[in-house]
DNA sequence: GTCACATTTGAAGAACTCTGCAAATACAGT
DNA sequence: ACTGTATTTGCAGAGTTCTTCAAATGTGAC
């Protein structure tokens, strides 16, 4: 049994403060975030969301980057539970895990356009 | 002019095929994430996305760490362009840069809650 | 079994992150 | 000017992450 609450009332639903408290959920929020804060690791996801499935060497691809780098990457996201693995003969196949992590991804994409339109520069530039 | 898009049709928004393009919205993205994916700055966003605005103090109460910690912590999310700060004597206040990121923080939360409830473990559990 | 292909693994090094400490700076009050 | 409080800075060490290389594994065809 996987606990993680701390007293939490199980069936409801996470609120901000809930973060703040003695749970985990801070680090829960940090290892998902961590998933997507390497670029190769993004632009696999966003790859496997355009495209519904692809084999590891497609997303090797679409990453730029070894095969071996790509698997490495793959596995750390599948340790998160961000994506499933499909085996079909010596093919692997690998998708996003559920439809929300669709959204998260296009909601921090829509972030970090808004803050390109938005602010010019990095947002850091009083004194 | 902030230029970092890379043949983008500068008025249009972003989608996921954006990413995978020769931009740096991929690393943007990355970037974003990253400043969540430690529990002390997601401490840190929470409490400001609950109280508004906090002094440096309060929020190094909130993450429990001290305040020469959380100031560097702070100075990352302001370095980001993700908080703001305002100075009033001695004190220093910083709040969330803008509103949607507090959308990005929900969205975050909704799925760690929607994976502590679907899923049991860590989603690894495949041989 | 051997060959070819796709993928994964383990080890290793460079690069980076996080935190605490001590010292520095900023401001208000006396 | 001096004292006290709030905050920031630079440094350094422990720990972590990312990529590459070489070797291993899994699978299908001959």
């Amino acid at each position: 049994m996987p606990h993680f609450k701390e007293g939490l009332p199980d069936a409801r639903l996470l609120e901000p403060r809930d973060v703040l408290g003695d749970g985990e959920v801070d680090e829960r929020v940090a290892d998902l975030m961590g998933a997507l804060s390497s670029s190769t690791r993004v632009r696999a996801l966003f790859a496997l969301l355009e495209a519904g499935e692809l084999q590891t060497g497609e997303v090797s691809k679409a990453v730029r980057m070894s095969p071996s780098a790509t698997s490495h990457q793959l596995r750390v996201l599948r340790d998160l539970g961000l994506v499933v693995r499909r085996r079909e003969g010596q093919r692997v196949f690998y998708a996003l895990a559920d439809a929300h992590l669709g959204v998260l991804l296009k909601e921090a994409l829509y972030h970090v356009d808004h803050a390109r339109l938005v602010r010019g520069g990095t947002g850091a530039e009083e004194t």
